[in-house]
DNA sequence: GCACATATATACCGATCGGTATACATCATT
DNA sequence: AATGATGTATACCGATCGGTATATATGTGC
């Protein structure tokens, strides 16, 4: 009874196509006539390769979800110091950077808020990529801790939830004012954040 | 041209039960057979209180705005002190009181994302209400400066909307998660933050 | 009790929804 | 060149979508 797709090229190319459609439109907002226009296929060959819309939109989150954590590991293995690797998080999220994302803005703020109430596996898929992020991050803070780059009073759990919330908040309300410089703002305040548990020189 | 609702009591009551609908299912997930079955009443008589379907989303959301801004007043006015208000602000949003929200989390935050690339109308109001929130918290600062309690290079502005992103941003991580513990650690940096501005005594 | 206005219900519209069965095209193997 | 497998297009399904025209019910003033 397992669902095999036929051309995993054509999967993927759907797959891409349809990555920032479901991002700006949401799940309920697309439709499959949405699918077949962008991708110039019909209906026919998507669900010869998805079992059904669902089907899409999860692959695509897990696109979407899987370019972001790729990119985001790759600016962390760059910075070498814990403090670094936090700015270089916080830095993903500046308005050069950002255009990474797909059209619409975060995939994880977009899916989460839309499937919470209406669709359980997506929400759970969302909600895992939320909690992997923050425990890297909280991994970074306590490797930092140990190093003796941050005081060692501070809850890195804590710190990673919050600047996960700050930067969410932030993508938030600069897209629905339109306005990108409240991230700006925000990704200042993190970066402060991240400045307010440094050891401080016992002079 | 203009169009005038049948019956003010019954507009007002299909507001009202559609208010949690649009704000679980969004603009696009909410069908006019959701609203039919919720209210017992007809689209017939729906469409004799409303224009159309955009109509009553736009209403609901000036429903669960104006609940939240009453809210947020009488609270803030209850306390005396700028520190106090923000404070305040910030209780406002932990698991007792949450529960005043309309079903499915801040309206604000869920109008906002759907709308942000779809429904401009929707997107307008929402920001509005957003930078509403944004210039009071941050006209309550700039008093908490002016009466010494806040510290004078404190950045009004720049704080009230790390405290706005941090708080929809924790809503946003314990609803996608079902996870309230991350609002509570959320709301206590929130306060910390608040804590931080404070004037030092000058021992 | 009749007329009139007000407001809700009924019945229906074309369009689109997600989904499927099947026909057709393409290409490799022989 | 015929065969078979792979993958896409065509044609269609019942259901539901948002919306409307109109009939019916309800209440009010006379």
């Amino acid at each position: 009874m397992k669902f095999t797709p036929r051309s995993e090229a054509t999967r993927q190319f759907i797959i891409e196509t349809a990555a920032s459609i479901f991002n700006k439109k949401g799940y309920a907002g697309t439709s499959l006539s949405d699918l077949t226009e962008a991708t110039r296929l019909t209906k026919g060959s998507i669900y010869g390769n998805f079992e059904n819309k669902e089907d899409v939109a999860l692959a695509v989150f897990n696109f979407n979800a899987a370019r972001r954590n790729k990119l985001v590991r790759t600016r962390l293995s760059r910075a070498v110091r814990p403090k670094e690797k936090l700015l270089a998080f916080i830095d993903l999220f500046n308005q050069e950077e950002i255009q990474q994302f797909p059209e619409g803005g975060c995939p994880l703020l977009n899916a989460g808020v839309e499937a919470d109430d209406t669709h359980e596996p997506l929400r759970q898929r969302v909600a895992e990529e939320l909690i992997e992020t923050q425990t890297e991050l909280a991994s970074i803070i306590r490797t930092g801790i140990q190093v003796n780059e941050f005081q060692a009073n501070t809850d890195a759990e804590k710190v990673a939830v919050a600047l996960v919330a700050l930067i969410q908040g932030g993508i938030f309300i600069a897209r629905t004012t339109q306005n990108p410089f409240y991230l700006d703002t925000v990704l200042e305040t993190a970066r402060k954040m991240v400045h307010n548990i440094e050891t401080k020189p016992t002079s």
